[in-house]
DNA sequence: TAACTTATTGCAACTTGTTCGCATTAACAA
DNA sequence: TTGTTAATGCGAACAAGTTGCAATAAGTTA
């Protein structure tokens, strides 16, 4: 099944790209000057996820929350990075820093999910 | 406001201690064999976060999932620790490995929720 | 042991995030 | 221009978790 470019995705992948930081449908419902339906939101990120160009986090919260994927010629930000969510401004961003690990033997790691909470330097 | 002994918590908190992984609520409703309501389940386990007998993991599929604290006398888990999800039995169970992590100047953690998942040794 | 205070429970209703079915619309290839 | 089918909007459905309230029962005090 053959992607098709529509305004939507279009809108919400800009909305994304400059942020640079995780949205949950709800914030980028918000933010977009056009309304999109809320299902639409869903299937757009899921497709974008499915196509890697966006990656899903899940918070403490239990929400999704959507970031772009930072492509391999200016690459900030690894694979497998620690997330940082300000409970003050409610916002999450990917930071820079890596997420080491390691696993009992027998054990395959598929996904990693890994957020910090606190206050953002903006807020503190 | 002094805590009451109930049959509730007693069940609840037994469960949690014998299987040591966390679970979620249905999985503690299911596994009770008495009845108790899910508001009360959801009481009860809060309770016991916010008295740091049990803590809290959010997974990626979104919900909510409690694991016994292990006491300070034979502290085998780190305070930060990671979670391993198995998405094929879907049971959490909490990793000796200590989290480690940076972030950039100006940025205070409260909170941290990492979960890795993929397939336990049970299952591959 | 009886009386009393109030933490705890069960029930039902509710909120919120996310998904799904389905008919309609619109990309884009032929 | 036509035809195929991916994408959309809408409403309903679903699931996790919370809340209000009246009823129950733990545990303290008399």
């Amino acid at each position: 099944m053959k992607r098709r470019n529509t305004p939507s995705k279009e809108a919400v992948l800009d909305l994304l790209a400059h942020t640079g930081k995780a949205m949950s449908r709800d914030a980028i419902e918000k933010q977009l000057e056009v309304d999109i339906d809320r299902a639409t939101i869903y299937r757009v990120l899921n497709r974008f996820c499915e196509d890697g160009i966006v990656h899903k986090i899940v918070a403490e919260d239990g929400k999704q929350y959507f970031a772009v994927c930072i492509t391999s010629d200016e690459k900030k930000i690894p694979d497998n990075h620690f997330h940082f969510r300000c409970t003050s401004c409610e916002t999450i961003e990917c930071l820079p820093e890596p997420v080491h690990f390691a696993v009992p033997v027998g054990y395959t790691v598929e996904r990693i999910n890994c957020v910090l909470s606190g206050i953002c330097k903006d807020c503190s």
